[in-house]
DNA sequence: AGCACGCCGACT
DNA sequence: GTCGGCGTGCTC
């Protein structure tokens, strides 16, 4: 057999090695940013590497995580000696079948590096990079005056620090000519630079007890005796420690009773999982309408895309609690997808009370070591359900039987900040055809796209299930539309109607609660001097400040809702003194404020990034809530994100307005999601619910659609305008985002990138145009937005090729579906 | 990303 | 002359 590129040599060194059966190459992805390309390295005999595993090896001067790709021979335009050796295998067998393709899907669809496709895939921490580091090693007392000044202060900064350690970064950081200085103090011996190799998390190692063989246990003392008791109370199997703390023993004690051969001792992994404790839940009688629907979702077999178009409060969670109970049994797990974590406590608690330990959670706010843990559990393969939000749709089940993709409409779904910019609704299609397993997607308000795909006639292997009442037939809560425009010509100044006043008053007189729901957080949208019209703007970005008091006598702050900027609230106009400052527009803040002087009796508690930034913070206010020491929640879209809260029966809309007018393509769709999400909070419970729209366009189709509860035909109409103007569900969109320090620079990159882009064919291009909020944290920001005929994948450079066009002080983003046009 | 090498201007 | 800036190219 005839192996291009294999030395003689190298057979005749090791003739004992079968080498047309084992490769000894290995060709790796690196986990560096800016390098593509394939690397091969050869590999220690006594590692066993297989493709997909997660390796770390040399690459230039540091040692880099890799991915193995596939074995191979050594590349023939390579000395031998240039190939360096595979350090460790850090993960083996990472990747499920399919999973590959997947992310080679995603690499491909999103413009995007493969790798970088991995790194949001993987846990943190997975492809650990080393570092250099400096360190002191002489007491430096002699001839540091010879030392130029570079040196010199490196010298001062180690010294200052305890250790005498600092990373080479940081001292770059903090010192101009870092790396010459460096230099001269390696020479003079004063200090020495080491590698610290990548912190990989290794799983937590623990010592078990397990009890064995329950023989006479006649040859032992009382005192063991105890102790074999209390480990069989508990399931004869305790973490070491648990048990020498509750039998306070010692460990030379239980290493006797080892030894008698009636427990094991033995090194198991501790997953850093947290298990609340929660009251066992059954199954739910369903109505007719649930169990078609659960029906036809458990008799799917393989691939099929299902639109579980469910009214608010029609009971979709318990169709998914029982379509999974089945999978389990089948020794299937489940991938259910939400928005927010944060804010679906209620549902967490709902599949944990019905499956118990099986669920886990998997989203952002996991730390390093619990998201770590999380993945390990999950590639074990025991049955499970794994709730999470967007990059959950990565989790690594091996068998999976379904996957659910809650409140499928929800915008949080899209990534848009860093690459990849996947919808988790397209991975999960690509990912349960991969699988081949059924997806749900549930909604009370589908999105355009879905709704187009299930009800096109032409596509195979979808089914549109509605669930069109809500459970026990109750009924959906009547809107009322109050146009406060004649509320002002009538005399009311207030921000509240006199109708919406009067249900409030009502509010605590029966005992029910109520949602006041905001478009906005922060008080005011804006400050304006009344003298001059001068509006106070943000330092940093091309926006105005917004005025924020959280309650009466707090201090007052303006704050950029962009880059996060404070500043305090002046007392005089910055431009000509006046002292008469007004404010405009009114926020969660604001609205709470004129409760409190309105309705003096109310208790309210706000519920917006603002009150709910602190982990757990969401829980907590729902809970209060729940349990009554409030009567009305106040708060922003998060209200609108599936809460189940049954005692409100009053849903407020202080102004419909700005959702309506905002200025892209999407505006009326996430208008109707949006108004149609909360008004469903109301009357979920036994008490029939009650809503209340304050709007200035009271003849708004949007609000119309919203007070007749018709999603059809609301959809009809803007999918109507949709496919005129060639918008997405037909056509498609990419977005480009340029942004850099210097306007200039920008601007030309954008025009010079466009025109690369017009030889494009099957393309219109729009653009480039400065973004709609041009600078932001000191950034100027270029758009350019590609507008494509539906199911055409432009044959456009990839993210790194474009990179390469342009100057590197320019940032470029490839926004493939954008949803965020800002 | 790091870290080399190499080319250019301004100081002992 | 050398020091120190930074643009360019490579890492199996």
């Amino acid at each position: 057999m005839y192996l291009p590129g294999l030395k003689s040599s190298i057979v005749a060194a090791e003739p004992r090695v079968p080498f047309q059966l084992t490769s000894r190459w290995i060709e790796v992805l690196v986990d560096c940013p800016g390098v593509q390309g394939i690397y091969t390295y050869k590999l220690p005999a006594e590692l066993d590497v297989q493709p997909g595993d997660i390796l770390s090896v040399p690459f230039g001067t540091s040692q880099v995580g890799a991915i193995a790709i596939r074995l191979s021979q050594p590349p023939a335009d390579l000395a031998q000696d240039k190939i360096k050796e595979v350090i460790d295998i850090v993960s083996a067998g990472f990747f499920p079948s399919g999973y590959w393709q997947l992310l080679n899907r995603i690499a491909e669809y999103y413009y995007t590096p493969l790798m970088q496709v991995i790194r949001v895939a993987l846990p943190p921490g997975l492809l650990g990079r080393s570092q250099r580091r400096i360190r002191l090693i002489a007491k430096a007392d002699a001839a540091t005056q010879f030392l130029t000044p570079a040196a010199r202060q490196i010298l001062e900064l180690l010294q200052a620090q305890n250790q005498g350690d600092y990373s080479f970064t940081h001292i770059q950081r903090q010192v101009k000519g870092a790396y010459r200085g460096v230099r001269e103090l390696l020479r003079s011996h004063l200090v020495e630079s080491y590698l610290e190799p990548p912190r990989l998390s290794k799983p937590k190692r623990q010592k078990a007890v397990t009890l064995v063989g329950t023989g006479l246990e006649s040859d032992i003392t009382s005192r063991q005796r105890e102790i074999l008791e209390v480990l069989r109370r508990r399931g004869g199997d305790m973490w070491l420690s648990e048990l020498l703390q509750i039998c306070s023993t010692s460990s030379a004690t239980l290493k006797t009773l080892e030894q008698k051969g009636y427990i094991v001792i033995q090194e198991r992994e501790v997953l850093r999982i947290a298990f609340d404790v929660i009251a066992q839940d059954q199954p739910k009688a369903l109505t007719s309408a649930q169990s078609q629907a659960l029906e036809t979702i458990t008799q799917l077999d393989g691939y099929a895309q299902v639109l579980l178009h469910g009214v608010t409060g029609s009971g979709k969670t318990e169709v998914y609690l029982q379509a999974i109970a089945p999978l389990l049994n089948q020794g299937k797990s489940a991938l259910v997808l939400v928005p927010e974590i944060g804010l679906t406590p209620q549902l967490t608690d709902r599949f944990r009370a019905r499956f118990g330990n099986k669920v886990c959670v998997y989203h952002s706010a996991l730390s390093d070591g619990e998201r770590y843990d999380t993945w390990r559990q999950m590639l074990t393969g025991e049955p499970q359900v794994v709730i999470g939000t967007r990059s959950a749709v990565f989790a690594p089940l091996p068998h999976l039987g379904l996957i659910i993709l809650d409140e499928e409409h929800d915008s949080s779904f899209k990534q848009d900040q860093p690459i990849p910019t996947y919808h988790a609704r397209t991975v999960a299609t690509w990912r349960a055809e991969l699988e081949n397993c059924p997806l749900v997607l549930g909604s009370a308000t589908p999105s355009l796209e879905t709704w187009v795909e299930v009800k096109s006639e032409n596509t195979l292997n979808t089914h549109y299930l509605s669930l069109p009442e809500r459970i026990q037939s109750r009924p959906l809560p009547p809107v009322e539309i109050v146009d406060m425009r004649q509320e002002l010509q009538q005399g009311n100044r207030s921000i509240f109607s006199r109708s919406l006043q009067g249900a409030l008053q009502q509010l605590q007189e029966r005992e029910q609660q109520g949602i006041l729901f905001i478009h906005r957080r922060g008080h005011s949208t804006f400050v304006s001097c009344r003298s001059c019209g001068y509006v106070i703007e943000c330092p940093h970005c091309d926006v105005s400040l917004a005025y924020h008091q959280t309650e009466e006598k707090a201090p007052e702050i303006l704050r950029c809702h962009y880059c996060n900027y404070a500043q305090s609230h002046p007392r005089h106009c910055p431009e000509c003194s006046s002292p008469y400052l007004k404010f405009f527009g009114s926020g969660t803040q604001r609205v709470a404020q004129e409760l409190t002087r309105q309705f003096p009796q109310l208790r309210v508690i706000r519920f917006d990034s603002d009150t709910t930034r602190t982990k757990g913070s969401h829980r907590t206010l729902l809970t209060r809530f729940a349990n009554r020491e409030a009567d009305l929640l106040v708060g922003t879209q998060m209200l609108t994100k599936g809460l189940d809260l049954p005692q409100v029966t009053l849903v407020g809309v202080v102004a419909a307005d700005g959702l309506l007018h905002l200025a892209d393509y999407r505006a009326a769709e996430r208008a109707f999601q949006t108004l149609t999400q909360v008004a469903g909070r109301a009357g979920r419970g036994e008490d029939p619910g009650r809503v209340i729209l304050q709007t200035y366009s009271p003849e708004h189709p949007v609000i119309q659609a919203v007070q007749q509860h018709v999603y059809e035909a609301f959809t009809e109409a803007e999918l109507q305008q949709r496919a005129a103007l060639n918008y997405p569900p037909y056509g498609r969109l990419i977005l480009l985002r340029l942004s850099s320090t210097d306007p200039a620079t920008v601007e030309s990159t954008a025009q010079q990138i466009a025109a690369q882009l017009n030889t494009i064919s099957n393309c219109e291009i729009l653009g480039p145009a400065p973004a709609s909020v041009l600078r932001v944290s000191n950034r100027y920001r270029w758009q350019i937005l590609l507008k494509l005929a539906s199911e055409i994948q432009p044959e456009l450079p990839d993210w790194e090729a474009m990179r390469s066009l342009i100057p590197p002080s320019v940032s470029l983003t490839i926004d493939v579906d954008p949803l965020n046009f800002m």
